[in-house]
DNA sequence: GTCTATAGACCGATAGAC
DNA sequence: GTCTATCGGTCTATAGAC
């Protein structure tokens, strides 16, 4: 059981990444199980059909997000200094973003165009971040805007993700991430 | 010859609308060849790989959003107008933008993923809005930030077709364009 | 008769699935 | 390990305009 459970989660560990990097349909289940170093059968011992992984990697990531958030809210006292957090991911993650783009949103982007049925599902992850950045802005006093601002901020980053990879330019990240960190305190 | 390329152009159009609406990879030569109502064997005449029908397809892009530039450079006597212009797209095209985002974007990123040789050439599109935005902004005085402020304009407009798609929220795209459009006035 | 445009059989490779 | 579908791509035959 122990031994099944990391198989497992090697096995979504390296969907994930693969998904990330090559895109969802663009990823075979032969390359997820030459990354994992499992034969195919053993491979569908664990996952019957390319969508389950593809569930288990979006739960994934959902939980993930849900730790980083929670991470984030031990760490930064303040509600702007948490919502400074997610402001700053593209330049984190400046590697990853320039080469892949974001994950989450380039994973909704390519299950829209698939009409995908767990296109609603990978969009939970956005909507995780829309409702705690919106608790954050109505924390700071701005309520009735709230959730517009939250998807102002989303989109932000989304638009910086999309840009950073289609030019590979690192300044670029470092000035919108600074321009919207300053729009932020506006909002302190 | 003329039918040849009536024929010719009547793929890329297909290819065009199939590539922004299923994506590149998941559109088969079988679907193009069932749109234009033609046999594979016909299509092959026409274009030798899919790589050549992509080209084609960039390149067709390119033109139409030329022309779209110069249509705007008529119709709007001021450089402030024509930005205005470029910001009010996700709203001008918001049917398209919530079910399949953005043409270049999405097409950016789908070809990012997939490592492919035509990545650069896609994103001429967005160089050659960068650098019409970049005169405009120049025109009104602003040339030492020009380049920043027309990416800036760019990456607005991605995070804006990223999240409409998402979330097919067109109240969303309303309040991002005026709001995008007010900042606008800053600089006009 | 020639050339253009079209059709469709066919190929090897690879996909997801069992 | 195998099965079936489908992929991108090649090849040949031929219909029709000139």
């Amino acid at each position: 059981m122990g031994r099944a459970r990391a198989t497992r989660e090697q096995i979504i560990e390296a969907a994930d990444r693969l998904f990330y990097r090559q895109g969802y349909e663009h990823t075979s289940f032969a390359a997820i199980a030459e990354a994992v170093q499992i034969s195919r059968g053993n491979f569908y011992y664990h996952f019957k059909t390319k969508d389950d992984i593809l569930a288990a990697v979006i739960d994934a990531r959902l939980a993930e997000r849900r730790r980083m958030l929670e991470r984030w809210e031990a760490e930064e006292p303040t509600p702007a200094g948490r919502i400074r957090k997610y402001i700053e991911i593209p330049l984190t993650n400046r590697a990853d973003v320039q080469m892949y783009g974001c994950p989450v949103g380039t994973l909704s982007t390519e299950l829209a165009k698939l009409n995908h049925a767990s296109f609603a599902e990978a969009n939970s992850v956005f909507t995780l971040f829309r409702t705690w950045l919106r608790e954050q802005f109505a924390l700071l006093g701005h309520e009735s805007e709230a959730d517009a601002l939250a998807m102002h901020v989303i989109a932000f980053s989304q638009g910086v993700a999309t840009l950073a990879n289609a030019f590979r330019d690192e300044g670029f990240i470092w000035r919108e991430v600074k321009q919207m960190s300053d729009w932020l305190t506006a909002y302190e």
